[in-house]
RNA sequence: GCAGGUGUAGUUUAAUGGUAGAACUAUAGCCUUCCAAGCUAUUAACGUGGGUUCGAUUCCCAUCACCUGCUCCA
């Protein structure tokens, strides 16, 4: 079976993942929606990245920083600059060009487009019979600018002046924090400083599914070390990335580096590596791990005329530290769990469709069943009451067991437990574990540690 | 943004210029003491807006959304 996009987003509708945003509304594009479960998913996913990145790792400090800053720190950081070129198509071959470097060049740099508004620009390439040059044609649209950057704007009324961005990356809110976490938390380099949170870019092509969506969360670490120690560091984190990610288990041979060649390095960047999942629709980023050199910190420093330097306490010598960025898109994470665990199973000639997911990332641990409803409810809402203090749990007391296993399995939980007359009359369950369909019986009191100790990571 | 395709219950689908039939799912009941059993009942759909027409889910136009490809992705 080859499993589709289709498939999943059906299958992530059906059982509560992820609903297509403003569904009544015919849908506003590439909007999604995390449904009851997909929630419990996405909440999991980014406690277990906390938990690897920050919580166990002694170098690493957490961050919430505002997706709100001062507009200035997108100017700083290029953001507001490198995205407000003037894009043309062309109607016949669908070209897209920059206006300005079109004059430019089919002028042999006699006329630069530096400067000029959109009206003069069009003029100038009607005046001078520009013609694309890929197909010679003169068909071509307007001129759009095109910025990344969502604009909103701050206060009551729509003044340019308090014309504010939605943040294009959780990254610029963690460098302008560098001196803040360094000092309160007396802070040594090397150390990272990660976060999650929502991040917005206007992209001219969202798509598939949630891979790409215009409203996407982040997970970064900016790790700030010694320069020249800054390549060791971007191995280490290479492969404790793709360790984790083996971590959440994601199949080895779906995983892969993809080293930025030279010239499809950012302008910042002095090594970039992907690590790329093989998507349902193939090969895509999942992971970027860049070494962003000092450009961050050294921009700031500029811009802000703030002193971002580190002084070293052992040589007391000033410098600006590299940065290491490991960033990967919660959103596209769960699109890599969720199709890497999905499966349909033949038992018995039956087949089972079964969401093979660690018992970590599962939304619900547990799911309590009264064999029979008349007779065990009251016991398993009980024990419902009991668990649900530690973890998720469900209860379903609805049609046969053997569809409630069913169904239980479709979602991905680890672990069913049954309550019947033995649990009325010696207090034991039977615990059944998804993946092994084997029971085990067990004290009531047992369960809680029972599962504990099989979900964490 | 461009090109092509698609759009009927939650899902998969059938038929039709006279407002839709099913399967699975779901819910309730009967039955049932461990893997989608059975029986009964019930909820539930023509993406949206125009046009043509006596009448449109069906034909036409627009729009929205999704899929595939291209383009794009500091």
């Amino acid at each position: 079976m080859k499993l589709t996009m289709e498939d999943l987003v059906n299958y992530a509708k059906q059982y509560g993942f992820i609903y297509q945003g403003s569904e009544i509304y015919g849908g506003l594009a590439n909007s999604w929606d995390y449904g009851p479960l997909g929630a419990l998913l996405k909440q999991n996913v980014k406690n277990m990245w906390w938990k690897k990145f920050i919580q166990e790792c002694p170098y690493n400090y957490g961050l919430d920083s505002a997706i709100l800053m001062n507009p200035e720190v997108w100017v700083a950081s290029g953001h507001v600059a490198s995205f407000s070129d003037p894009l043309i198509d062309c109607k016949k071959c669908k070209g897209r060009f920059r206006a300005d470097k079109l004059i430019e060049d089919a002028t042999k740099g006699e006329i630069t487009g530096d400067g000029l508004k959109n009206e003069e620009l069009i003029n100038l390439i009607k005046e001078k019979n520009i013609a694309c040059p890929k197909c010679g044609s003169h068909d071509f649209t307007d001129i759009r600018n095109f910025n990344l950057l969502f604009e909103t704007y701050q206060g009551v009324t729509e003044d340019a002046k308090n014309k504010i961005y939605l943040r294009g990356e959780t990254a610029q809110g963690i460098f302008v924090n560098f001196k803040n976490v360094e000092r309160s938390m007396r802070a040594k380099v090397p150390f990272g400083i990660g976060q999650y949170g929502k991040s917005f870019r206007n992209e001219i092509t969202p798509g598939n599914f949630i891979f790409r969506t215009r409203e996407f969360e982040q997970m970064e670490l900016e790790f700030f070390c010694k320069p020249g120690t800054d390549l060791e560091w971007f191995g280490f984190w290479k492969n404790f990335c793709l360790d984790f990610l083996k971590l959440l288990g994601l199949n080895e041979e779906n995983l892969r580096y993809r080293d930025h060649a030279k010239e499809e390095l950012s302008f910042y960047s002095k090594a970039t590596t992907d690590i790329e999942y093989k998507f349902p629709f193939g090969w895509g980023e999942l992971w970027g791990i860049a070494d962003r050199t000092d450009y961050d910190l050294g921009v700031h420093i500029k811009h802000a005329n703030a002193d971002l330097r580190y002084l070293d306490p052992e040589t007391n010598e000033k410098y600006i530290p590299y940065v290491i960025e490991p960033s990967v898109g919660v959103d596209r994470l769960i699109l890599a769990i969720l199709s890497n665990a999905y499966q349909k199973e033949v038992v018995d000639d039956e087949e089972r469709l079964v969401l093979k997911i660690k018992p970590a990332l599962a939304p619900i641990k547990a799911t309590i069943l009264p064999l029979v409803k008349k007779i065990h409810a009251q016991k398993a809402s009980d024990i419902y009451g009991s668990l649900s203090k530690y973890f998720s749990v469900s209860y379903d007391e609805t049609g046969s067991i053997g569809k409630r296993y069913r169904r239980s399995d479709a979602v991905g939980t680890p672990f069913t437990i049954t309550i019947d007359d033995e649990t009325l009359n010696n207090g034991t369950v039977t615990v059944r574990d998804r993946d092994t369909m084997k029971q085990v019986a067990l004290k009531i009191e047992e369960v809680k540690d029972y599962i504990e100790s099989k979900i964490v990571l």
